[in-house]
DNA sequence: AACGCTAATCTAAACGTTTCGAACGTGTCA
DNA sequence: TGACACGTTCGAAACGTTTAGATTAGCGTT
């Protein structure tokens, strides 16, 4: 800026009002700057700007593994939305870890974003500490987190799962495994309640055995599916709370030689762009990712352009079960799929 | 800093030197510095010293989509690399658009980012232009680009095509109908050379009634197929040169009243992980995308760390047919697939 | 002619770091 | 005793912006 303005005879001060636009400029001063900032090539320097403006343009937002189909979409609706308004998103994978997370949201505050979303926090103190630092809002995804009172957006996650598990129950199923994610984080407790309390709601006993606990994986799944299958009587139908896992679940009763659904029903948790494609078809609870998302950013943007006392806003939204063909009625002829009878 | 230097009594130029271990400081004002550090709760504004240091330790990242499972991958893994070496990184999604491309790279750009890596651009000239202006090192992915003459790495994409329908041919199908992405960006020239080439090499014609095209959405893959099973002699076997085209052929062929592999064969290009979960299996061609990200990376670091000067590099990495159950062979009895002929 | 008003422009300080070179105190050596 | 080196600390400039307030010029009023 300083050779620009060397070059067109004017100050900095000058050529800043002109770029800016925060001062009237003289149309000759102006052809005369423009000039020398066509000649010269300059490009603002958005540091120097943010250094002096304090505020950078970037947002940051963590998401646990972006190859999860729901925050692979999240991340892009996000990403369009922040796009839209001239921000900048750097993206953190904490791939599930606590301190991965707690280090890579400093790397964000520490570059000075301006905004935060955070998907799938951990523990809610540390977090509560490290934002109440940075002065900067923060808004939660898909999970609630105690002692964090902010900005949140979630699924109803304990209905979303108490429809699919009563959907199998409906079905004629009595004996249902259950796949959760492990348990610090808040969705995984609000959709085990789910399945609880459908049980329940049917008089049917809540059995440990049929519940297993995984990290998330494709790996996870498998592994519990096969504890699962292996089971003295074993279930005639596998719930999986998170989508990665289900792929494993797919997999061993494959790999144990049986077939979904003729002899093992699935269904699980967020919906993804193949499950209507091939077969079986996925009954699966589908999130409103793009919802989700939208309001997420929404949230944040609002608070950016300036509505910092607002009280923190928590949006529920609700979950949509896809039934497709991959769960099929008990004691009904192997032909019949879900359709049929829950019409 | 300053209140930090004021607290421990000491100058802020101290301060600087304990914190980066730039010069020795005593142990006495070392611990001052540090209890005001503490005290205080004093983190460093990178902002700052990005101006000053006049590198920001963020990289760009430009991808056509991120819910592209090909592109969701290198991300991730891109990703992985550089929050280990320390840097962030900055994500944008162009949407297969050439001026959403250039206009974030400016942003990037703008944001003083230390790298780039880009995937899939259009004009070479344009993205020539930007690079040169801003000095920053490039890494080009998925694609080469006339005139740009920085790091690369690519796949194979001819070769890779060119293995899948000589699979095809050999099953014996003698129409094979193929689904282009847009030609504006070289790997769907190369791919489509792969399929020439394939033709050629078994004396079978090209059609021109054969080759679609499309601009990556599934909603074209859909369109596209459509119109290829209209055709009066329909092709028994169908290539998508991209990932999400091949769920619109999969629907297409569904909604047609169709069966894959029984009345139609189909192969695309880029795995997915529930490809050998449902059925059919999809056979496709694999890009060793880990080696891809993290080669794109590697190059990149290396030039962050100082090594500006070596002549460009282009890697070009070998694809994988994984061959699966969606292509049965020609005349042979329809229970029949693909493995039992390619054996 | 002196005055005030407005519009255009400029000067200089500030944002929070890093870093160069100077300054200071202390001990060593001639 | 003075010169010198060494280890530690500090002052101040610099990075490239923005912006408050000062300055100037032009013009209409009284």
């Amino acid at each position: 800026m300083l050779h620009v303005a060397e070059a067109a005879r004017v100050s900095v001060a000058t050529v800043s009002a002109l770029i800016n636009g925060t001062a009237t400029v003289s149309p000759e001063l102006s052809q005369r700057i423009e000039q020398a900032i066509r000649d010269i090539g300059y490009k603002r320097n958005a540091i120097a700007r943010s250094l002096k403006m304090g505020t950078t343009r970037t947002i940051g937002l963590t998401v646990p593994h972006i190859t999860n189909p729901f925050f692979t979409d999240v991340v892009s609706v996000i990403q369009q939305a922040f796009d839209r308004a001239g921000y900048a998103v750097m993206l953190c994978c904490t791939d599930e870890d606590l301190n991965t997370q707690d280090d890579q949201i400093r790397l964000l505050l520490d570059r000075m974003v301006d905004g935060l979303i955070v998907a799938r926090v951990g523990d809610g103190a540390i977090l509560k500490g490290i934002v109440e630092d940075a002065n900067v809002p923060v808004v939660l995804l898909d999970r609630v987190c105690e002692g964090v009172d902010t900005d949140t957006v979630v699924l109803d996650n304990q209905r979303a799962v108490f429809d699919a598990v009563t959907y199998l129950i409906d079905l004629g199923h009595r004996r249902i495994g259950y796949i959760s994610g492990s348990f610090d984080i808040s969705p995984m407790h609000d959709r085990m309640a789910g399945y609880r309390e459908a049980l329940q709601a049917a008089g049917l006993p809540i059995e440990s055995e049929l519940v297993r606990f995984g990290n998330f994986h494709e790996v996870d799944g498998y592994n519990a599916t096969m504890q699962l299958l292996s089971l003295h009587d074993r279930p005639s139908a596998i719930f999986s709370a998170n989508n990665p896992m289900v792929i494993g679940t797919m997999k061993a009763i494959r790999d144990i030689g049986l077939s979904c659904p003729e002899d093992i029903s699935v269904a699980c948790f967020d919906d993804f762009p193949w499950s209507d494609v091939f077969q079986p078809q996925l009954t699966t609870v589908a999130q409103p990712v793009k919802a989700i998302g939208e309001q997420a950013a929404n949230l944040l943007l609002d608070r950016l352009s300036g509505n910092r006392d607002a009280p923190p806003r928590k949006l529920a939204l609700k979950g949509r079960l896809m039934i497709r063909n991959s769960c099929r009625p008990i004691g009904a002829p192997l032909g019949a799929v879900a359709q049929s009878v829950s019409a």
